[in-house]
DNA sequence: CAAATAAATGAACAGTGTTCAGTAAATCCA
DNA sequence: TGGATTTACTGAACACTGTTCATTTATTTG
């Protein structure tokens, strides 16, 4: 009898609806305001039902920042078919930072909030972050194969191209861009200046 | 008489007790463990009296994030002693760097927290943020007077700099680095990788 | 010394994450 | 089908949060 199958089922369809209304909330009124509460309030249980799907709200964020970064991969597939490694090297790093600009709350629960990591570091093995990393590291291999960038480590050289693009993205999303003048926090000049910023970078990598 | 002016002292040094009792907790158990009442009992006054003194907890923390500016003016002081400006760029990046890692907490409310840019969206105008990126771009155009760097806007590259040195802390802060194979966590490791990163970016910097 | 001003209090409000005894529904077994 | 058992859900309660404000205490002024 398929009851267990079905009972599974719900399960999920549960952990579903949960997760759904926590995303809504949080993209819409941020981290603090999608408490338990509202999210029960939401999806009209009461508050004690979630944490029979979940350990604790973090757990949910964790999940959150999983889907999040599912959807970063979506954007990245099609880099395989990009054959010239530095032209994947310069293809990546634009997704990279366009994702932040389009998804600025979902970037900063991928890549600055506590909140999942604090779930993980225990183990101290984040899968989601290692897999994007070591694309970054194979896609930095073979341009070191191909005679660019000589001479440096490539997990090191990784993470400094990655630190570069992250620091930007940074920068954005916790809104420290003001201070270069021609920027007065309005999206467009922001997104210029990251397009500028970014075609510096990609210069001193190709003199690399 | 001079009643008025020890009252101003006196409001002054009670602002004094209220901002180390706040820096103390924050920077042992974090912000959040760092509540109006926690920092009221540690000065054993109650906690409506903390908001004679100050508007809200936040504003509280964007006069810490003031006073850790000043730390790192401080210990950038020295640069004017570095004539050549190529070697104060790179000896201003060490600075920075090293701040992040021997004073995580501060350069996590300096540049990542949101609570002290809420206090000044309103004026919009990030005045210790300024100052440290002005003398920057000031440094940038004497590379550039210098025949180095040439070809970019020296706003945009001092913003993509910026961003490079802000990317490996803000990574560092948020336990973000753990992705390098070689960097399990450990403080030593995680501050070599730094120092390598930092190599690699000063040596495309040198070839720009 | 009394009146007026200033400073400090702590209870109260509305919110938070989380727990858990109690209730309601679904499933199992005779 | 009917009663026992397991599962799902509830919502009050706990200990906390930032913030406000009537009340009390202390200081200064006339």
């Amino acid at each position: 009898m398929g009851i267990e199958e079905r009972k599974q089922r719900e399960k999920e369809q549960m952990r579903r609806l949960i997760l759904d209304a926590a995303r809504a909330i949080f993209l819409e009124k941020g981290y603090y305001q999608a408490s338990i509460r509202t999210i029960a309030d939401k999806i009209e249980y009461s508050p004690g039902t979630i944490y029979l799907y979940f350990k604790e709200k973090d757990e949910i964020f964790l999940a959150l920042h999983n889907e999040a970064f599912g959807q970063l991969f979506e954007l990245m597939a099609p880099l395989r078919m990009v054959e010239d490694p530095f032209e994947r090297l310069i293809a990546m790093g634009r997704i990279y930072i366009d994702f932040a600009l389009k998804n600025k709350d979902l970037y900063d629960l991928m890549f600055i909030m506590q909140a999942p990591m604090n779930m993980l570091d225990d183990a101290c093995h984040w899968t989601e972050g290692d897999r994007v990393f070591d694309y970054l590291v194979d896609t930095v291999r073979q341009c070191q194969a191909g005679g660019r960038m000589q001479g440096h480590d490539p997990s090191t050289l990784s993470f400094s191209i990655w630190s570069a693009m992250h620091g930007m993205c940074a920068l954005y999303c916790r809104d420290r861009m003001m201070v270069v003048a021609h920027v007065s926090d309005e999206f467009s000049s922001e997104s210029e200046l990251l397009e500028g910023a970014f075609r510096c970078y990609i210069d001193m990598l190709r003199k690399l």
